[in-house]
DNA sequence: GGAGTATATTATAATATCATAATTCTTGGA
DNA sequence: TCCAAGAATTATGATATTATAATATACTCC
């Protein structure tokens, strides 16, 4: 393997592997999975995963702080969704592979 | 959505973010795609890697532990392969995916 | 049996993560 | 303006992970 293309790989797997970590945790791919299809307000998201608000509300910020989720307010209501369309293909592959 | 989907899903998120972890750490992440389509010894993935071989023994060993290495002894080497062909598409897709 | 190579084990300190509780901020409506 | 609901923030202790160093084991060859 040339030196160059170990360099390109390790980057990559720099990157993929913090994106996967993002998953690597029952009640954020929970959450995730939850968001494939449609955008969830954070107690829809409570209420799914059976966690406190606090506890949603740091997971969400997380992930939104790691580019994989993004958030629009209306009212009171903060509604969470998948931003990144790689990681939507991911959880695709996810179901396909493991379901 | 039912209780009985809910409880499927959730048993799901266990398993599959459990095996996401395995592979969320960068240098655990290069281990396996090094081992994609080709056995390894220890010290071939050290240099491969570029990490001690105490710190990838110990990698290798919490990777074959979890189920996603297998190993075998010839001599003083030891190789490891990728024993999931499940982890295989995975790693496949993540290619497709990222690359 | 002794030297050298390949791998595994153990210990430890630094850091990161997780769960939980308590509090605060924001917004809309009475 | 005051209250209640929705969400975010902060703090804390328990636990897990990571990197590192030092040591031990297993095997081969001489």
């Amino acid at each position: 393997m040339k030196a160059s293309d170990l360099k390109k790989m390790t980057e990559r797997c720099d990157e993929v592997s913090g994106i996967l970590k993002a998953l690597s945790h029952p009640v954020r791919l929970k959450i995730l999975c939850a968001l494939i299809d449609q955008e969830k307000t954070v107690n829809e998201l409570v209420d799914f995963a059976g966690i406190s608000q606090s506890a949603m509300s740091q997971f969400l910020i997380r992930l939104k702080s790691e580019g994989v989720l993004s958030s629009r307010k209306e009212g009171t209501f903060v509604y969470y969704t998948l931003s990144d369309s790689k990681l939507k293909r991911l959880i695709e592959s996810l179901r396909e592979i493991f379901c």
